[in-house]
DNA sequence: AATGAATGAGACTTCATTCAT
DNA sequence: AATGAATGAAGTCTCATTCAT
């Protein structure tokens, strides 16, 4: 028989539920086999070691839509305001609804960074110029403030959102994303005060 | 000769760095030894063992100043947005500076609060505590938008400071602290826009 | 496969040899490994820890028949005497031939029981309480001295039996069980005198 | 100062009274040190090392007055019987009433004789030997059974004995000591039966 | 391709012993 | 002589990975 696409997932979505259960280094090969329901041996059918899992969590991750950001940003028929909205779309339409994933990509996203090869980080490398793209055009044309440094809106954003969505998931405060995003929108163009 | 408070601190600051640059569970106990220049032994003379060293970490961070913040939203002399400004003042003075410190706080604290007891989760606890009673009192005189759930503004601006201070301590983004963190304070009060 | 109840066995063979050569507390469980002809990590397949091996020795010792004692002192168509001299028999049944058990169960029988939870405890506690309801019938019939303590009796015969064997095993004294049990069943009734 | 005989022998004691609770492995110089009063340091001012504490318990133990049984075996003046309840005295006023002392003799003599070099064992083998003397005697005069090897007569006691006091310290079976001194001399006399 | 028992390197931790004070 | 912090060798146990079936 050759490998099973099913199979395959089925550890993928096994490693995501006890990745975000224990955290990476204390989740077992031996759980994940059992929570895929195949034998421990069977994961190195389909995954080189254990760090190869989380490569692939990520990769996922990053194909499922990120990448779209790019596209996005060389949009001409949207405002930079507009694109920055979309941008924050794309990043919820990717993680919200999916407590495991949210869970482990706010708590693995740095240590995977750090010891990953070139490709991810490449990655989101691009996704950051993109971002920043959108707020210098939005600076360049008036509408963003022009005093704040593109990465530190960048970094404050991501970083917002990232722990927004962890503390919802972690602790019990509801999940209404759509109602959410509106909110991060908001206080992201206009900050908290009145 | 009594213990070594030197000898103590020594291991502190050279587990800090280690985990720095490792994270908690890739770092070893020989390597902590190592660098703090003692035996491997001499570690549990003054930590019962490996968890008890991150515990201290995040205890020593919280006791640093962290708990300041409580009677800061208490004073009645400040309006809710000096406070506010005060208590982003705060998280800045306890971090800021170190770049270990800051690494270790951003990748082991959602870990770090997962296995922990009571004790240093009641800290943080108390601590958000504070910060929502200063929005909502805010909200209450009008100065902070009375439509964004205090949770969300809290984790957000948390989430934030966060990760605006690890990337700068990671990527190579200067360290000019105190201009850093009077744009963190614009993007809160004002948001991104002109 | 299936767990290996050859690897199992041989474990626990190569445990009783090591523990009798070296007493537990310095028997190595890489000893034990390797004298089983399994590696080290291998052990931990059948056994959660270094404990469970000796409590195990002692269950399956005491599961070998030592257990039988309770059904044998209901009998009602044997008298006390017969019963006594079964029990010694059984004792012996177990024991005798078995060089290395004699040993571990020598030296490690009350460090082990001063460790055990109830289980092995209440195991004894049973064996000893049929042994003593021998020695009352016996007395109860007129055929057992009366003026003795039935602990007392108790206590020196199995004393007297535990080291007799081990003398026996750990010098040079031969090994003719049946004559050896022979002389212990005399003296045990009829004492030293002529 | 010189060293103090009062310093040696709190640890001589409470080296006995440790390992009695934990057994020798167990038993921590640590713990040694905090029962005698003394510094952890201080134990190796008065003993070479660890082996060396439990090395003297026995010295001692044989100094005090088991070595009077090999005159007591040699006189004249004195029935094969009498002598025999003499050495019988002689064991119980050695440890009758040291209720750590029998727990650490019980426990620890078949490792203690395993590992030691000539000298202790010749101590106790001469004493095996005038225990054997004087049964041999007793078979010549015709008082004791022929047909019993005093080997076995031999190990039966002392193995009979060494577990009645054992148990009587460790079970709450009271510490008459007298009573229990002649039960034992009865049963060793005439057996069990009336 | 699937299994899961076996492997063994490596980590944490203990504790008898040393030695500077 | 006394102290007790420091040492580091050694031991138990874990778990990612392999491989015979």
């Amino acid at each position: 028989m050759a490998v099973s696409v099913d199979k395959e997932q089925a550890i993928h979505k096994a490693a995501i539920q006890v990745i975000s259960e224990y955290g990476f280094h204390k989740a077992k090969m031996a759980k994940i086999a059992e929570v895929a329901g195949v034998s421990a041996g069977s994961l190195y059918t389909y995954y080189s070691d254990k760090d190869h899992i989380l490569d692939r969590i990520f990769e996922v991750l990053w194909k499922k839509d990120w990448a779209g950001l790019m596209p996005l940003a060389a949009r001409e028929d949207l405002s930079p305001l507009e694109k920055l909205e979309a941008a924050i779309d794309l990043i919820f339409d990717v993680l919200a609804g999916d407590r495991n994933l949210i869970i482990v990509f706010a708590n693995e996203f740095n240590n995977f960074m750090k010891n990953k090869e070139v490709s991810f980080a490449r990655h989101y490398t691009e996704f950051q110029g993109a971002f920043l793209s959108i707020l210098t055009e939005g600076q360049a044309q008036g509408v963003v403030n022009p005093h704040l440094p593109g990465e530190v809106i960048c970094d404050f954003i991501l970083g917002g959102i990232r722990k927004t969505l962890y503390e919802r998931v972690t602790s019990d405060r509801g999940n209404d994303w759509a109602i959410l995003r509106t909110h991060i929108k908001a206080m992201i163009r206009r900050g908290v005060l009145v």
